[in-house]
DNA sequence: CGCGACCTTGAAGAACGTCAATGGTCGTGG
DNA sequence: CCACGACCATTGACGTTCTTCAAGGTCGCG
């Protein structure tokens, strides 16, 4: 738990345990994986559209996310990732990245080699399942923000985005109260959900004015959980836990 | 080639070709893999969200789709799936269903038990790689779709659509020229973009206008198809097949 | 013939985007 | 300590896109 290396496996064995029981054995064999550590700064590209990567890489401290920019000015966000995500994970078995993975934080990132990542999934075809089922859990995510874009106002959106942020956080053990820092700007947060940020701006005055959530000094408080669990539509079902979160 | 049942892992090794290479004795197990076959009429639900299935469904002929539904009339439709697909693959490691899954058209279905897909992908790795990366696809086109939903305009969309599922009904041998049966009503449409029925309508007028498309007796057909294609902003590398489609 | 499912049309309004300007906060260097 | 600049949040005015509602119209089928 000491040396950085170690950060990165007890991050991992944090996150797949959120959503798969590992033993002691598959903790100990996650533990030898060799990983290359690195630090990044803020808005910085990890793996590009287009890129053939012979690694993937396990967030340890940081948030990233990944997005694709179309033609003039419009980006898509399409996911958040917290400590414990290995946001690439899909490189492992699609040769060529269709999308770019970026820091949205300064992280600190360990680059983990595919071939040693298939090895261990041939010979410990639980972890393999692990693994399979996190890039499963992402893809409903991608469907749960399907719908949102499709059939969801914006204030619903992004409300049912900070219950997601807020839900994942506390399940790696980022956060424990009802708090978080507010990593987003409101681009950002308009790049993710399909909307301007002028739009997002007055749709987050809603919310304040609603009394369910307050931001200060770049910190998110939730207010209202309940509350903004209820305006956001947000069922948890979805992201797929071992226990349902608070 | 001659009995349902093997008509069933014929298309299955097709779809699986068209993304993965596999060998003869790859071939051979997955020929010998044990199925269920099933009929179904139009809109019928074959899994339902809530559900914990023990086994997953190949679609061997017809059209099948996945859905949600969001409180009073509002359906997002995630994806269209067409023979080859096993649609619910995911709930080979996400016991609960979180979205339903559905035919569109009169399907014929054959189930394949979990653990003997399982059991495959244990002893032969190379077969479990290809069905993940079959779900990792299934992923990028959530993603591309997602781009659409956030950032597209509504005639985009829709040409895109066209594209996307003309590649896929070509890549397994639905189709081989521009023209294709077009299964959507255009509510289905609609519900799938994240669209109302009157906008479509519109919409697909303006693409007619152009002369990218012509609709008779519900068939599609592709006038232009670079055309339709740059309408669409097409680009097929998301769909990660093994050789770039026409 | 008549019914149901689907497509089409018009008009009005809500949701959201664009443009452009203002103000706040924070870190940095003088 | 202050001034500056960068970045971000906020506001107003105005346009566009898309939705909603309501009413035909078309087609296949029992």
């Amino acid at each position: 738990m000491s040396s950085p290396s170690h950060q990165a496996s007890e991050m991992l064995i944090r996150k797949l345990e959120s959503i798969f029981d590992l033993n002691d054995q598959e903790r100990y064999i996650i533990k030898q994986l060799p990983v290359t550590l690195r630090d990044y700064g803020p808005d910085q590209d990890v793996a590009r559209e287009g890129d053939k990567p012979s690694q993937s890489c396990l967030l340890i401290s940081g948030i990233m996310f990944r997005y694709k920019i179309i033609g003039a000015g419009r980006r898509q966000i399409f996911s958040i990732h917290t400590p414990g995500d290995i946001p690439d994970l899909q490189s492992l078995h699609l040769s060529v990245m269709d999308h770019t993975v970026a820091t949205l934080q300064p992280s600190k990132v360990a680059f983990i080699q595919h071939d040693a990542l298939r090895e261990m999934t041939v010979d410990y075809p639980r972890i393999g399942a692990a693994l399979w089922r996190d890039t499963l859990v992402d893809a409903a995510i991608f469907r749960e923000w399907m719908v949102g874009m499709g059939r969801r106002g914006a204030a619903t959106r992004i409300a049912h985005m900070f219950c997601e942020v807020l839900v994942r956080l506390r399940a790696v053990g980022v956060t424990d109260g009802y708090d978080f820092p507010l990593p987003f700007t409101q681009e950002e947060i308009g790049d993710a959900l399909g909307l301007s940020t002028v739009h997002v701006n007055r749709s987050m005055q809603l919310l304040r004015r609603e009394s369910l959530i307050a931001t200060e000094k770049r910190t998110l408080k939730v207010l209202n959980w309940e509350g903004l669990k209820e305006m956001g539509e947000f069922d948890p079902l979805y992201l797929h836990m071992k226990q349902e979160p608070a």
